[in-house]
DNA sequence: AATGAATGAGTCTTCATTCAT
DNA sequence: TATGAATGAAGACTCATTCAT
């Protein structure tokens, strides 16, 4: 049940070449840390590809050799997140049966900051990249779908519509995780664990109702 | 009760001249709406200051006449949006005293889903924009104590502590409102309700807690 | 009866920005004499956008201020040469009833001499500018059409057919001047008068037919 | 009787090398044919080494060791090309004797004709190869005097120079060939067959002369 | 005050060529 | 010998900002 980003539906940007060599390999990864960081650190338009390389202790020709373009290596980015996520969603579905809320507000929030550290997640947010603009929409989907049916493993009952909207809710509330964590970390003050809590009240509304 | 985000705490930008004549306000208002509806389009970066002025009907030098920089133009479109965001939270304040938690939920959705229509709102996101980040955290705080005070009206057993968490949690789903607008439109899905349920309901619980 | 060659059938790139002030007709004229120059000296591909604001006098982002793209620069070139072309041919049409062949010839085989001091002509020829090779058609057949028509006005008597396929023959022996002047200069044998011998008794023999 | 392009008179650029075991004649004959097909298609400059080599199935560095530059590949080209130029003429001198002029005329266009579908012909008109437009003069004399050797066995009573001079006039034509086979296919009108008769008519009068 | 031209540092990207395995 | 990764100079083009008229 493995997510399908790749598909090529609009013609997106020439895709990541795959490195055949074992050197390649290593190129490719530190290129995709150092975007990942550079993008998260100043955003995708303040970061120069020359910055990119630099960091990855790579030429630019080099950067180039595995990324066509600028695009292309935030796109790699994006999926690599994208498929971790997934992977992460998956896990929790096979728990959902025994869950209570507070636990799966847990789990969720837990997940958010957790793949944070991979700073990949910024580029999701992205709005100026096209090629991601354009793999968000399945991404969602997906996300949504899987939540969803987490959801309807802890209460068979709830109807395909309402998973599906509880899951919108309760992704946004994810999606401002990140957020409440520096503020937590700027103030002091507990809100993250506000998050989960708001998070835990209103699965469990959403779940009888 | 003014918010003060003008003070020149660390050096920003020079700032947006007044116009003096009738037909100078006139062009700032127009400068300031083609930024607004061109950054909302295309992002800070993506959006060039000669295609502003074009949008307004003006030639580039008139537009630097008024704004010095483009940080400067998005900076006055920072502060407009936030004075409207102000005024906007101190009318409920008013009310409060005798809100219900639905009441609350639906006049903070509706704000938000009208200011939208203020384009001005997408640079209060920038990232990219420092003068922007500097004063976001003055306009973040403002808005956190006028929402607390709001709550606290509610309930006056709030502690001061519980209420600014709280207020960042409410504040946080806000935020959300937008993208869940855009579903919706999108998808025919109710998600705004949702967004509302979810709000009602958390407002609720935090107010008996 | 002006040529039409402006006519954006195929998606040709931006075109010239017209100057609004004098200052700016100057530059575009020395942007374009230079232009024409490097290319015809160099190549197109060779040419760097650089060394023609250089030689322009100008800087590069004045270069792009009119001309938006290397091509767009080329494709003006391109027009003047045409629209110049056109003209002489036209004047040629109104002394066509008393000519004989080895004046027309003549008239031919110098035109081309002369045009060629106008460097615009190199890039008539460039096939690695699509925006010419597409625009190369037209001003072909319009090329075509005129040297048709002064034959037909030297002995009305020649179907349209023959005339324009003897059309085709003469204009071939007009591009291969410039080669064989080149070839004159270096050898000092008399290449030219034997084109314009060739010419004329090309087409004396297809007037006749 | 054999052409002598060869000889290094100006320093042209590291030589082909020659392959030594079977394989890599082929692997030669593969870059070559890759590379003339690729110049003839999108120009010199627009032709990539590495394009080339993934044409000819073969890695960039397959390609380096046969070929130490760009320019030497192309010069390799334009050395086939001349060589099957010179034997052709030389084939043709055999039969001067008894020709008459329409003939030659036909023999040089079906000449023309057929070596263009050997697209090497090309490069030898590339301007932008140093290589080549060094070589482009000794081939051309040798063109010449071939030509010109032809006409005089025609007839004996030719100055050397009035042959020359006729000689070059009929390249001309002959370089024109091409565009106007072209043009045949693209119309449907007779385009080629006058280039034979505009020869046979030039060559005749000069024959005479 | 208004307009449009001028500037040039900075960006992405390309590609011939060289190297290491 | 074959392959694919590495390199970096160079080129087209952008755009915020400043100037001259």
């Amino acid at each position: 049940m493995s997510i399908e980003l790749s598909s090529t539906v609009t013609a997106s940007p020439a895709e990541a070449k795959e490195p055949k060599r074992e050197r390649g390999k290593l190129r490719v990864a530190a290129l995709l840390n150092a975007g990942g960081e550079l993008f998260a650190e100043k955003g995708y338009d303040a970061t120069t590809m020359t910055e990119i390389a630099q960091r990855a202790g790579a030429s630019i020709g080099s950067l180039y050799q595995f990324f066509p373009s600028k695009e292309a290596l935030a796109e790699a980015l994006f999926l690599r997140y994208a498929a971790r996520a997934a992977e992460r969603l998956d896990s929790f579905a096979k728990l959902a049966p025994g869950l209570k809320p507070a636990q799966l507000a847990d789990l969720l929030v837990d997940m958010k900051l957790e793949m944070h550290s991979h700073r990949d997640a910024a580029i999701a947010l992205s709005e100026s990249i096209a090629a991601i603009v354009e793999r968000r929409k399945p991404l969602r989907d997906v996300t949504f779908a899987k939540i969803a049916a987490i959801l309807q493993a802890m209460n068979p009952a709830l109807t395909e519509r309402q998973a599906t909207v509880t899951a919108a809710a309760v992704q946004q509330v994810m999606k401002s995780v990140q957020s409440l964590a520096m503020l937590e970390r700027e103030t002091g003050q507990p809100f993250v664990a506000e998050a989960r809590k708001m998070l835990s009240v209103y699965i469990a509304h959403a779940l009888q109702a």
